[in-house]
DNA sequence: GCATCAATTGAACAGTGTTCAATTGAAAAT
DNA sequence: ATTTTCAATTGAACACTGTTCAATTGATGC
């Protein structure tokens, strides 16, 4: 039988509970701290309950009966109160950024734990509802309603949220060396019969590869190029904003 | 000692290998087949080879030394040949748009490997090169140059494929029923003393979800919301090309 | 002092990725 | 015709993983 509830109750304990008292929170806490510093992938319960100095069950007991609910737990930690970043005074298109830089910025400070948000957002466990509560409400105000909410909704959630999943994703280990070693390693390995095309084109597509610096070194940031996108789609949906009260006026 | 070419080499092949002949192509495509069938989460090594009639082994010497190469190459196959899906005549708005609604249909054709092409999205093997190629073309085309160039570069990339990735995530297991259970048992969660405002805006919420059907069934499509995801960055990426003509009038 | 029961234990099961010294057997060399 | 070569495969082993479960601890309420 494992502890059912989400929140800790702060109901007197009883036995052993009051002596030694591992909670839930500092499980959730314990994994977190983990994947930061080790990443997403050196990740497992065992080591988990290693440093927590406790039998691999415990882990099973506060936080559920899957690695998955302990997962689902982080996630919920990372991403709850989202909501309060915004200010309710400003116009719906300036509380949408406020909003998803807050995502960002929140997802930012644990880049490790990135894959998992991606695959809970669709969860939506309660600590996500009122942030997503909060973009719904912007677009409501807004004039969205029915197929065009929806839309809206799903390009702001999917294209953001997929904006910041895809820069943290991890890049997969470097097999020998540098960046500029890889690169012109693949230039030689395209076979200049088959593709003669391509093959003229890598040399301009290298370059073009260091101006971009699509790499995962220490100096890149995305952040440019995450207020591009933020700016371009909000942007967007103010305008479909505008000719939807054009052909709709004041439906209900 | 494995096989380090990549391409299969048509060369007369000596001792065992003309007589048994397993591919490196053969077992990404039964690699492909099984995620394909049974899932991410349920793919493993051990049951490749299983399902090949071979002991584990052969995968590693088939396809290099770690399960991540396996999936590099599984990537590779997916988001080969995707460059010519596109038109040379169009103008480029056209083209970026055929070619990131051919990437959204080559990952739909394999939905459980999504997770995957995100992650391997930074790796840049040579089959994908050329398809980044034709995005790079074509933003060169529309007078990109620079910071501008990775900034239309990274939206886009981001944006969409993001996109693409979040709306194929594996939503995890229901726990014990339907969508409509669990919205209403998360809804009886929510404690109404510390959140009264969330707990009044549940019922228009769910509402709002069933709306959306921000669900994973069957009969749920983004396909609206990709097009109109894709219009939105488009049309704000040539709006971006024009001011930036203005600005730098025929540089070089 | 006793029963309760939240919290923890330790052992076990089945499965995983990965490595490596052996082995096969057809093609090439002699 | 025999020997050598070596691509391809094997089977066993190592260290590890997620998960389960019958036991055990020990302070609290009765």
């Amino acid at each position: 039988m494992s502890r059912l509830s989400e929140t800790d109750t702060a109901k007197p304990l009883r036995g052993r509970a009051a002596a030694v008292g591992l909670t839930r929170a500092q499980v959730v806490e314990a994994a977190i701290a983990q994947i930061d510093a080790k990443g997403l992938s050196a990740f497992s319960l065992r080591e988990l309950a290693r440093s927590l100095g406790v039998s691999p069950a415990v882990i099973y007991w506060h936080v559920g009966g899957s690695k998955e609910d302990l997962f689902a737990a982080i996630a919920a930690t990372i991403t709850g109160g989202l909501a309060a970043a915004q200010d309710p005074q400003a116009p719906w298109t300036e509380r949408l950024k406020q909003v998803f830089h807050a995502y960002r910025a929140a997802v930012h400070r644990h880049p490790n734990i990135s894959p998992l948000l991606g695959a809970q957002m669709k969860s939506n466990g309660v600590a996500n509802l009122d942030w997503i509560e909060t973009v719904l409400a912007a677009l409501h105000d807004g004039g969205f309603e029915g197929a065009a909410l929806r839309d809206a909704f799903n390009a702001l959630i999917g294209g953001l949220c997929g904006f910041v999943t895809m820069e943290l994703a991890p890049a997969p280990a470097s097999e020998d060396g540098s960046w500029e070693n890889r690169i012109s390693q693949r230039m030689a390995e395209v076979d200049a019969e088959a593709y003669p095309l391509t093959q003229a084109a890598l040399p301009q597509l290298a370059n073009r590869i260091f101006v971009l610096r699509w790499q995962n070194g220490a100096d890149v940031s995305y952040d440019e190029s995450f207020a591009v996108l933020l700016d371009i789609l909000i942007g967007g949906i103010a305008v479909r904003a505008a000719t939807l009260s054009h052909k709709e006026p004041a439906h209900g």
